[in-house]
DNA sequence: GTCTATAACGTGATAGAC
DNA sequence: GTCTATCACGTTATAGAC
């Protein structure tokens, strides 16, 4: 078996585990039960929970580099396509095995996170604002989204948004989910009525 | 030293932490450290930690009733100043400890609650969404507001909103917060400019 | 109402064999 | 690369004295 092979495992597991339970919820021991290995095993690969933390949320922001870059070779220059690729992360682990969204995970226990996790999240977060902003920027220039304000706080807004929606739904129904999308996109819509609309699009 | 002095002290200090790192984050001993006494002392007052977990999410549930009733007393039927209170929940806890707002956290770790913790999460959250959908309605019918969809809808994204901007500004700066309000209130606003407006009000 | 003492367990981590 | 064995520690929790 190759290095990188049990290594990638336990970067799956331990991911898995870090978006049902938390950072302070999961231990080497977990990992090493899923995979069918003693603990001490992935104390080979990763020597400390810390050195394993930060290596998920590298991997995380590479993953999230590789999905932009796929969307927008896909989807060059549709804002709206980029939108529904953006959303398509939080609701992806949601509907396939009711996991949160690890930079949400992360945020909410942040002050005891080891300080080179709290250097990565940080900057997995500004990633991905960073590119919303500029997708709510294209979008409004192409007449596709309206909005007022400046794109970056949209964006803060938005994202903001879709982890408490992943938090919330993880609480109730992954149907509140998309509910919170479909408002979110209601509010992003060019023609809005003027009159009161009470019913469902 | 009356019962009920003790345990008022345990379950603020317990709201701190748990605020502050979550709900598996903190433990009886840094509890009793905080309030000089053992940790055998708190367990006279709450025998296990779903207890106090417990104990501590109904006292919340009580807060946030006072609160609606202090604020519906004050600002009868005036909807933007019942919203301004409705935010104040979360900003008063980052301005002043820099704590997270406690349902967020909550939600973030409930897989790992026990069940009676989870229902009364379940609750609080409930409650909090019930009343801002009011406020919503209220402000919408008296045209305060402009927003199209179901005012529930509407009410579910921006306490996911408020929810997501308490996490995002414990990782970089309360002002992240304050951002985001004023994209919510920015969308909020009836008069709101066709053109495009990308500098701050 | 709080204490000392301690049980029972899980966790992060290391040493050294294979 | 994984194992057994073990350590030091923190945690939840209980028994029983004061």
């Amino acid at each position: 078996m190759k290095d990188n092979d049990t290594k990638d495992k336990i970067l799956n597991h331990a991911a898995s585990l870090l978006q049902d339970r938390g950072y302070n919820g999961f231990s080497y021991t977990h990992i090493s039960e899923c995979l069918g290995i003693k603990n001490a095993a992935v104390h080979y690969h990763f020597p400390t929970k810390s050195d394993l933390g930060t290596a998920m949320i590298q991997r995380f922001r590479e993953q999230f580099k590789s999905w932009v870059a796929h969307l927008e070779t896909k989807y060059n220059q549709q804002a709206d396509k980029l939108l529904d690729g953006f959303i398509a992360i939080p609701r992806s682990y949601l509907n396939k095995e009711n996991l949160i969204c690890p930079l949400g995970v992360l945020e909410a226990s942040f002050n005891v996170l080891p300080s080179s996790m709290q250097k990565e999240t940080q900057g997995l977060g500004q990633d991905m604002r960073d590119w919303l902003t500029q997708i709510l920027e294209l979008g409004r220039q192409h007449h596709m989204f309206h909005f007022v304000g400046p794109a970056e706080d949209k964006a803060l807004l938005v994202s903001a948004a879709l982890q408490g929606a992943s938090f919330i739904a993880g609480t109730k129904s992954n149907e509140l989910f998309e509910t919170i999308v479909r408002q979110i996109k209601r509010d992003l819509a060019i023609h809005q009525d003027t009159s009161k609309r009470t019913t469902k699009d």
